[in-house]
DNA sequence: TTTTATCCTATCGGTTTTATAGAGTAATCA
DNA sequence: TGATTACTCTATAAAACCGATAGGATAAAA
């Protein structure tokens, strides 16, 4: 399941997406806008301004801004951001793998036969898609 | 991330597949051979019995035995059952759907737009998957 | 120097997950 | 019949995670 983090992360960035480039938003707008708690809210977009994704600026009109093109945002790197690994076990996982404590060989566990394909097809969803695709126009 | 309990279940499925069919095979084999926890395992294989995958036999010389024939078991059915629904979001399930309380219109929303592409390429890969096809030769 | 709005940390209640304990039931075999 | 075996079921609990909130610190602008 989908957190509600990622979620409201992602409707966040569209929304800013889909804004005046560079135009500072404050939380408070997008918070309503989107119906999402603004104090929750909050620390999602400070882990998308840590990580890179948004600019801020402090003090009347202030607030958070896209720092590239939303064409350049690939969703691999903002779901890897807010949702943690794309794969289903860390066994098949590109970047943040680890070895199952259970399980002698990978190549005859079901589990990692299956996941892997999984993992690949929904990488390849992510990566044919920015936050550009995902505005609606 | 996937549960344990799907993990395990795929797991006890797989090594049923594997063994002469209809030949009860007890819990406790399948825990020390599979490394899982044997009272864990015992609930998870009670939900597979229940949900029609697997049958039971008390008594000595008794276990459990899949029903059907592994090529028959789409991995789909098997997922539904153990971990729930297959869609990351509510709004984008075939079997679960619910509408987000947020979310004044689904088909402007970024995150349904691309919550529909994961599920169906994560769907085309349990269909393509039977409990046959994960077991190695 | 006051206002505005981001920044940061701590905490908290609730839910889910993983696992264990133990009593109960049914089948087999001697 | 009686003992053994092994599944059935319920209850419980520790741990982890999630979603949200509180409150103060900091920095920019007016």
């Amino acid at each position: 399941m989908l957190s509600k983090k990622t979620k409201y992360g992602l409707k966040a960035l569209t929304y800013l997406a889909s804004q005046s480039k560079g135009e500072p938003v404050q939380i408070s707008e997008i918070a309503s806008h989107e119906n999402i708690s603004q104090k929750f809210l909050e620390s999602i977009l400070l882990t998308l301004r840590n990580t890179g994704f948004l600019g801020s600026k402090k003090g009347k009109g202030g607030g958070y801004y896209l720092l590239k093109d939303p064409g350049e945002i690939p969703m691999t790197t903002v779901i890897r951001v807010l949702e943690g690994p794309i794969a289903m076990v860390p066994c098949v996982s590109l970047n943040f793998y680890e070895k199952c404590d259970d399980c002698p060989d990978e190549n005859k566990c079901a589990v990692h036969k299956l996941m892997l394909q999984v993992r690949d097809s929904v990488l390849e969803v992510y990566r044919n898609n920015t936050l550009a695709d995902l505005i609606s126009e």
